[in-house]
RNA sequence: CGGGGAGUAGCGCAGCUUGGUAGCGCAUCUGUUUUGGGAACAGAGGGUCGCAGGUUCAAAUCCUGUCUCCCCGACCA
């Protein structure tokens, strides 16, 4: 492609409303260009991106045997009324009215109906196993969309479903599709993590993350350097690096002792010269979502409760929200700083690092007193002991292998088994070698196509512009034809431009009329991988410079050799 | 939805406090000179100042309403 036929347009100066490195490379470079919040143009050179990562999802999903459908972006409300989710997913599901009063949303997520598509085709064991995926555009009504493409409303997701005879099989799917995906991620050439993950609404009960590492991902992620462990926060197991024994201490008697303005765990500690994590912090919680259901969760000072952790022990729908001032001082008579489990008549949750105490203090339930010599068991009976609290780096893995790490990632995959949620509740059936009916075991797998492209560009970039991976590379080569005027120079340029082309290299070729400052910084904005450079001054000693966007290196060749050179470089970069 | 900020030329901004009929840089167009890391000079085009009311002889500027966008939070894959 010759940049002057090619609308690409460039900015000299970063948008004032892109927070993030990514966000701002897109916007200078013409990638995208936004309509209105969350919905973006994808210029030239974004859409190839985006076709390159299309075309290597395909190859991985069809090589195990997936096979690609397209699915209606606007859908009847009646199917989502079948799985109860027309009211579930609440206001990110985009509903609107035709003219004849049917209603509809847009494909927020497919399940219902490629489940409505399945079930009218399946009959029988022998239709089964199979795995439908699509590349197509969803719509979310995000509250608040930012980052670009990394949250957006509209937004291009590859989306995957398996359905198998059994669980046993749908496991098999589950673990084929996860291959696949790390194939996927192995070929863009990025560093990325897999992750054990929350289900979230979806459901099901086995589910993992594909997290591409970046600073700025709004993920935390936990793993373990000596093993292939790794969780996202929200539900890595929480286990203390020094293993410690319950205290072997005698109980001592509950005493009520003035505290007054140590409201807080900090404040109380140095009042009383108690270490934060050996004081006990009291956490109120409504565990319902249409009604006054509170419970207390027991934490050291120096832990921090995890809400996702809370709404799985207790099999909640979704993780609960804490109490307001007021809602705690209802439920325990004291305001928050003041409050303990002692005395209350709602079910108290205890972390398990509490539960190896002895002796500890907590609030009184009375404004400005503590208790001290509290013990649980005695002073007051504990519901449940748990994992709480978040994990932090330094904890030990679940494995035993190494302490964790935390990584910051964004979400680019995320797949999940589903078992029958979605089949039960659609009658997705199939009839058996015994003529018995039986429900049909379902997988899903997202992967953000759109997300991905940017988090590419969050994890591959300099100051001076974005250094694309060759595979996400909307050309592998930027070549920049310095003296368009000069025929010599130009011809020379040409050749080397369609004999790459030829060799199967793309190449975006600078031929506007601009002067060498301006298409340097532009090549180095987009980032094409290589960069070649043809000009009057290097061609007077027959020199053509190949230059690696990444480190920068020149190599200065002949015209006769610069075509393999710049194939060498290619091949070289490809990870 | 709560808190904060902003809407003035394609992009980035000033002007608003103290009303007097719109300006700067970049970009664009023409010409000349330049030409290996965002050139210089000369000239030109381009804006119902987000929208709707109101106050006033007069509103980008003051008042009221409204829409949109950005940031923090809550929510979400």
């Amino acid at each position: 492609m010759k940049w002057s036929e090619s609308h690409i347009y460039t900015l000299k100066e970063d948008p004032t409303d892109a927070e993030i490195p990514s966000h701002r490379l897109m916007v200078r470079g013409g990638y995208i260009k936004k309509s209105a919040q969350g919905l973006h143009t994808y210029g030239p050179l974004a859409t190839r991106s985006l076709r390159k990562l299309e075309t290597i999802i395909r190859e991985e999903l069809d090589k195990v045997g997936c096979v690609e459908i397209l699915l209606p972006f606007v859908q009847p409300k009646e199917l989502w009324v079948e799985t109860g989710r027309w009211g579930e997913m609440g206001k990110s599901l985009l509903k609107f009215v035709s003219r004849t009063n049917q209603e509809f949303c847009l494909g927020a997520t497919h399940e219902e109906i490629i489940t409505d598509y399945v079930r009218r085709d399946v009959q029988s064991y022998r239709d089964l196993p199979v795995t439908l995926y699509q590349i197509n555009t969803k719509y979310r009504d995000e509250i608040r969309a930012r980052f670009g493409l990394l949250r957006a409303r509209e937004f291009i997701m590859k989306d995957a479903y398996s359905f198998d005879l059994t669980e046993e099989g749908a496991v098999k799917s589950y673990q084929k599709l996860h291959d696949a995906y790390v194939r996927i991620f192995e070929r863009l050439g990025l560093d990325f993590r897999v992750v054990v993950a929350d289900s979230g609404n979806i459901g099901g009960n086995r589910s993992q993350e594909f997290h591409i590492l970046a600073e700025s991902g709004e993920d935390e992620l936990l793993v373990c350097p000596d093993s292939d462990f790794a969780a996202n926060v929200e539900v890595c197991p929480a286990i203390d690096a020094e293993l410690s024994e319950p205290s072997p201490a005698a109980e001592e008697p509950l005493e009520k002792f003035a505290t007054p303005g140590m409201k807080k765990i900090k404040t109380l500690s140095e009042g009383l010269g108690i270490p934060e994590r050996e004081l006990v912090k009291s956490l109120f919680f409504n565990i319902s979502e249409n009604s006054f259901q509170p419970i207390c969760v027991l934490l050291r000072g120096s832990d921090e409760v995890n809400p996702v952790k809370i709404k799985n022990l207790l099999g909640l729908a979704n993780p609960p929200e804490m109490l307001t001032d007021e809602e705690v001082h209802k439920v325990c008579g004291a305001w928050p700083g003041s409050c303990g489990p002692v005395g209350l008549s709602i079910p108290v949750y205890m972390e398990q690092g509490v539960s190896l105490y002895k002796n500890y203090v907590v609030g009184a339930n009375d404004d400005g007193f503590h208790y001290k010599g509290v013990n649980h068991g005695r002073d007051f009976q504990p519901e449940k002991v748990a994992d709480l609290r978040m994990a932090v780096e330094g904890d030990r893995s679940p494995d035993g292998k190494g302490l964790l790490k935390v990584y910051r990632g964004i979400e680019a995959g995320h797949i999940f088994y589903l078992g029958t949620k979605y089949s039960k509740a659609m009658k997705a059936e199939y009839l058996d070698k015994e003529g018995q009916s039986q429900t049909i075991e379902m997988g899903c797998y997202g992967l953000g196509v759109s997300r991905t492209i940017q988090a590419a560009i969050e994890q591959c970039h300099d100051k001076d512009g974005i250094i694309w991976p060759v595979a996400l590379a909307p050309y592998s080569v930027h070549l920049c034809l310095l003296d368009p005027e000069n025929d010599d120079v130009s011809r020379v340029a040409h050749e080397i431009y369609e004999k790459l082309w030829s060799q199967g290299i793309d190449v975006l070729m600078d031929d506007r009329s601009e002067r060498p400052g301006v298409k340097f910084k532009d090549a180095d904005l987009l980032g094409m991988p290589v960069r070649v450079t043809v000009g009057g001054r290097g061609l007077q000693n027959g020199e053509i410079e190949v230059v690696d966007r990444q480190s920068k290196a020149v190599q200065k060749v002949s015209v006769e050799s610069a075509p393999s050179s710049v194939i060498k470089l290619v091949e070289s970069l490809k990870r």
